[in-house]
DNA sequence: CAGTCGTTTTGGTAATTTCTGAATGGAGAG
DNA sequence: CTCTCCATTCAGAAATTACCAAAACGACTG
């Protein structure tokens, strides 16, 4: 009963606390579950790789729910496990670099969501295209919904590819962006 | 009892139904209530502005639903009323250009999301600058975070603010923006 | 084999979100 | 003023989603 796990219990820092409630509230407003956003606030602030015992007690959630937060984050591709010397238990870290993560998940949804969008838009344009009985105005809608979305999907692609590092730098040129890519747009 | 309305229906074709339908899911997926996105689909590829009540027989949802969803898509700036001649209710129509959708309400998420999250990693940064006593690994991975939020966010700012026609440009240049940008980064 | 660990399932509850129907209020017509 | 039409608000119902504890299972280990 008393007597809880063998690992030491991970105390939260105020600020840690703060950062993965916020992460958390963060999460659900953009469809993601709390607690998966908990989690893996937790995995990028923490300083070593931590097993899923010690996430659940530390972020006072079952053990079970844990368990499937980390198998979401894992299919997401941004926590992987490692494990630990004398360890027989799977510990769990989160990538690091942000701008990988954010690439990552970026990615993914695109994949998840645009992509499965950008079908059913196909599938409308053809439909309407080839019966075209319905208004000619939302056909027009339809079309103009699917290249749009398109051709963000393709500039997205190409942007996604940056290294980490060729981000840092168009960063840099902050109020200079917009300009160039004008010039050369025009 | 049997007379419904004095608007005729509006019948969806089988695409404009498709659309919306999957538009509604989507919508969940990124955190906005089915039937708001529901809505806005359907004013979206509407040929005219519709009246509240056509909308709610269309979509076969509750009056008072529509006219909560109306209000938050007025909230989101991308619906408004309108008023047609010898008729006493609004009408609502959506804003047509895909881009101009996409560059509000992406804006509104920023501001509603992304800038308090950003106050907070301050608060985060700050807090654990004055009151050194936590992880120093935690510290650079909240500093790390914020950097990032904070130059995406800039660059974000500018982006949005180029006209369709400048987007339409860049759009055309697919493939060299990346390489672009990089030389000027570099 | 017995113990540990991780995952999955199950059955149930709690919390949140969404939706509705019944008011409420207001503006214009007569 | 009263009646009608329309929009909005709000309490609670309904539905969905999140969560938990317990159990069952398999893999692996000493």
């Amino acid at each position: 009963m008393s007597v809880q796990t063998k690992t030491a219990h991970y105390p939260l820092t105020p600020v840690a606390q703060k950062f993965i409630l916020h992460w958390g509230e963060m999460g659900t407003r953009w469809g993601i579950n709390r607690t998966v956003a908990q989690v893996h606030a937790l995995l990028f602030v923490s300083p070593r790789p931590l097993p899923a015992d010690e996430i659940a007690e530390t972020l006072a959630v079952a053990r079970s729910n844990v368990s499937t937060s980390l198998r979401e984050l894992q299919g997401w591709r941004i926590v992987r496990v490692v494990h630990v010397l004398g360890d027989r238990r799977d510990h769990f870290e989160s990538i690091k670099d942000v701008w990988e993560i954010f690439r990552i998940v970026s990615e993914e949804r695109k994949r998840r969501e645009i992509d499965p969008t950008l079908r059913v838009l196909d599938e409308c344009v053809q439909e309407v295209k080839t019966n075209p009985q319905g208004d000619p105005y939302t056909r027009e809608r339809l079309t103009d919904m699917r290249e749009f979305l398109n051709a963000m999907s393709g500039l997205f692609d190409e942007a996604i590819r940056m290294p980490a590092g060729a981000l840092k730098g168009v960063l840099k040129l902050r109020g200079k962006v917009v300009t160039m890519l004008g010039k050369k747009a025009v």
